[in-house]
DNA sequence: TGTACATCAGTGAACGCGCGTTCACTGATGTAC
DNA sequence: TGTACATCAGTGAACGCGCGTTCACTGATGTAC
């Protein structure tokens, strides 16, 4: 009996070919969106045939939600890397904002398409990537809640913080994306700024409650 | 001779028939893009024949643009509107984005069209969109600036949290669109709080700063 | 190692379909006198 | 006011085209012995 081997001269071409797919999509959709683009632009565009694609997704809504979960775990360990890397001058902010703008470097376009399909994309697409970042903003709480804690200045509100953080950055990266390197330099800054002030905000708001003795505000339900 | 004329039943009509089409538009974008929708479908859906059309648009491009400059119209008049009516207790920002909630039930669509467009459009209307809404953040930084004068309260770089803020809502209205009325109550509450955390962090930081005999930071260039 | 067979990613041809757009037309509305 | 003509929004038929999908096939890679 034979069973379908995990390596071997096909199975590596198998891969490739895959790879290939997933970035021609990609490439397509920055400049239309992924419902703007057909499977024979995408073939055409991966060079191969257009049945080829069969081989490798069932249709179109299979392989954006490949992308969306590619896109997640790839952030995810980004965002977990930075959280170990931090040092004393840094916060984990900068630290995660740093990390991320080397992200959008080098994968760039998956990005574009989950912030583009977050809002405009078909239901499955806008449900998978919500759960994707939910984690990510759970993730993000987490880290502003322990940095805290050990600088002593704890946050109000941490979820809302980390949501506003997360989607003001993601925001921000996706327009970056199309611009020139200093343009994109300075929109940064702009972001940087922006995540500065929420912080900042959150942290005032939690001591003038420490100040007057109340508890330090947060989601009351639950 | 005979010119265009400006009124009359069949200018009524025509009219009519284009709002039918704009509606048909907005309305199945909602689930798929604008751009996964097909001239035909459009008219299907508004009621006439698909030649019919180009009485009121060259081409789906044209369509889009309309539907972007009305949208940006009512938001503008919308939020001047706002400005006008502030009173004492209320801070201009939670007045507007009260008005601004009514706008969301009553011009929903539009509203998702942008925000959807705004980062997974083609290029035409993402110009056209940012160009738009860097009028409203304008408009939004001057009523900012104008009420931290009145309250003796100003605030750190008017125009960064003004777009922070107008992007804040924006994806909050877009995303609570789809929410049961009870949940959607609920997601604009967690964005209320966003936008005063946003807004405490701003005057905290001028605070810190007019005690420090520092300038209030604000964007240098120029 | 060599041979015979099985697997399976990729292919070209073909299909039916909905698309955007054109065209000559119809008939209600508007205008001139 | 009535009549004859002009305008023009809307129509049905037709076009060529690219689409998604199916199918029987090919030939390189993998496996059994």
């Amino acid at each position: 009996m034979t069973k379908p081997s995990t390596s071997g001269e096909r199975t590596e071409k198998k891969k490739a070919v895959r790879r290939n797919i997933v970035n021609a999509a990609l490439n397509l959709c920055k400049d239309k969106g992924y419902s703007g683009v057909s499977l024979r632009e995408i073939t055409r565009e991966a060079g191969i045939a257009a049945p080829s694609f069969y081989n490798h997704f069932t249709d179109l809504e299979d392989l954006g939600l490949a992308i969306i979960d590619e896109a997640g775990l790839t952030l995810r360990q980004l965002l977990r890397r930075a959280r170990k890397t931090v040092d004393q001058d840094e916060t984990i902010i900068q630290r995660s904002v740093d990390t991320f703008n080397r992200y959008l470097d080098a994968n760039g376009e998956f990005f574009h398409f989950i912030v583009a399909e977050r809002i405009g994309g078909i239901k499955p697409f806008k449900s998978a990537i919500e759960r994707e970042i939910s984690h990510i903003i759970e993730d993000v709480a987490e880290s502003l809640e322990e940095e805290g804690r050990r600088k002593n200045r704890p946050i109000a509100y941490p979820v809302y913080v980390a949501d506003l953080i997360v989607s003001c950055v993601f925001n921000a990266g996706a327009t970056a994306l199309h611009l020139s390197s200093t343009k994109r330099r300075k929109y940064m800054e702009k972001t940087d700024i922006q995540v500065k002030m929420i912080l900042f905000g959150a942290e005032s708001l939690a001591a003038r409650a420490i100040q007057k003795d109340l508890p330090i505000p947060d989601i009351e339900d639950k």
